[in-house]
DNA sequence: GCGCATCCATACGGGTGAGTATGGATGCGC
DNA sequence: GCGCATCCATACTCACCCGTATGGATGCGC
C-alpha cells in the first residue's frame, strides 16, 4: 500500500496533502490520484474535471497525459492489478509448511485495509466493461491459488477446489457486506472471533 | 417471481410483451419495467427516457407518475424488498426437522434464478445512497434468519451467528463471482456438487 | 539566453439526460 | 354530451461532463 509518495522524475514533491504544491505532474500522479479516488467514491465518480480540481491544475494538464478517461481507468486497473499480484500471495507462499499457510493466510488478508478498500470499490462497478476482465482475472488467480493451498493441506482435488470457491465466495460476500454496507459493524475482537471461525470451518483440521 | 401481469385498475391486458399496447400506464407498471432494467442492466441504466420509449410512451407521462427518478428508484426498491420478504423464507419455516432445513433452503435458493438478478444488479449498486439501507436490512434480516436455523441444528449461539455470517457472505460472494462476472461458467453438474459441498462445509452433521 | 519540447490554462463545442411548462387526448360521472 | 379529472405528447431549459483547439508558461539542452 504504497500508492502514495514517489515520483518518477527530476522533481521532488513533500508530501501530496498539500494544495499549493506547484510541480507539474505525470501519468503516475494521475493513476494514483485515480485510484484513491476510486476507492473513496467508486469507479463511477471518476470525473477528469473533478480529479483535476483535486490535483490543482485543469483539464488541459490530463488530456495532454491521457488521450481519454477510459485510458486513465484502463491504467488504473492494470496498476492495481499488478500492484495486488505478489503482494500478499508471494509471501504465503514461502511458508515451509503447507497446513500452516491457509491460516496464515486468512488471518494476514483479514487484516488489510486500503487494497481491501479499492477491491470492493471494483465489486461495485462490475457493470462496466473494463473492470470485468480484470477481476475475473484476479478472481480466477487467486481461487486456484485456494485451489493448490488446500491440495497441500489435504484434501482431495475436487474438493480443494469447491472449498476454494467456497472460502473466495466468502471473502468477496464478507467485503461487500462489511465494507461497503455498513452492517452492525462488527467490533474487533468480534472480528477476530469471526475470522478464527472461517479457519476452524473451512480449513481441514 | 411474478414481476410482470397483474393491473390494478379498470383495464386489462394481455400480455405485456407487445408494442402496440396502446393503455395508459399506472404506477406500478413503471415499477416493474424498472425492476425488470435493473435485473437487466442494473440500476444505472434505469433512465426515465429509456424507460418511456421501453413502454411506448414519453416522459410526460413518467413525470405524471412520479416526482423524480429517484422516487421511482425508491419505490421499485420498496416494492422488490416487500415482495423478497416471505418469499423463500416462509416455506423453509413450514419443515419440520430443523436439520432438515438449512439442507433444503441450499438447494432451493441454489435454483433460483430471476430474484437473484435483481440482488446481483443491487450488489452492484451500493454505492447508490438509496439501496444501501435497503439492502442493509434485508442482510439483517437473512443473516438472522440463518442465525436461529443454525442455532436450531445445534451449534452454540456465538457460533451460529459466526456460521451465519459466513454462510451469507458465501451467497452474496458466489453470486458476485458467477453471475455479474462470468467466471468459467460452472456448468449444472458441477455447480450442484458445489452446492452439495457447502451443504457438507457449513452445517453441522 | 535562445529555442524547443514539455506541461498546463482558457475557452469552446457537443452530447446526454433530468426536470418543467403547457396543451391535447381520453374516459368517467351525472 | 358536458365538464372535469386523468393521462400523455411536445417542446423546451439547464446542468454536467467529455473531448478539442489553441495559446501561454516553464525548464532543459547547448
Amino acid at each position: 500500500m504504497d500508492y502514495k509518495a514517489r515520483r518518477s522524475g527530476y522533481h521532488t514533491v513533500m508530501d501530496s496533502s498539500q494544495k499549493p504544491e506547484r510541480t507539474r505532474l505525470t501519468a503516475e500522479d494521475w493513476e494514483v490520484a485515480a485510484m484513491q479516488l476510486i476507492a473513496d467514491q467508486g469507479v463511477g465518480a471518476l470525473a477528469v474535471e473533478a480529479l483535476a480540481r483535486q490535483l490543482g491544475v485543469t483539464k488541459g494538464s490530463f488530456y495532454w497525459h491521457f488521450r481519454t478517461r477510459e485510458a486513465l481507468l484502463q491504467a488504473t486497473l492494470e496498476r492495481w492489478e499488478q500492484y495486488g499480484e505478489n503482494e500478499v500471495l508471494g509471501q504465503i507462499e514461502q511458508i515451509a509448511d503447507p497446513r500452516q499457510r491457509l491460516p496464515e493466510l486468512f488471518r494476514r488478508v483479514a487484516h488489510e485495509i486500503q487494497p481491501h478498500r479499492v477491491y470492493a470499490a471494483l465489486l461495485k462497478a462490475l457493470d462496466h466493461p473494463l473492470v470485468v476482465p480484470v477481476m475475473a482475472r484476479v478472481s480466477q488467480r487467486r481461487t486456484e491459488f485456494l485451489h493448490t493451498a488446500y491440495r497441500e493441506a489435504g484434501l482431495p482435488p475436487r474438493e480443494a477446489l469447491n472449498r476454494a470457491r467456497l472460502t473466495y465466495a466468502a471473502y468477496v460476500g464478507f467485503l461487500q457486506l462489511n465494507f461497503t454496507l455498513g452492517l452492525p459493524r462488527i467490533n474487533h475482537e468480534e472480528f477476530d472471533a469471526y475470522v478464527e471461525h472461517m479457519i476452524a470451518t473451512l480449513i481441514p483440521a
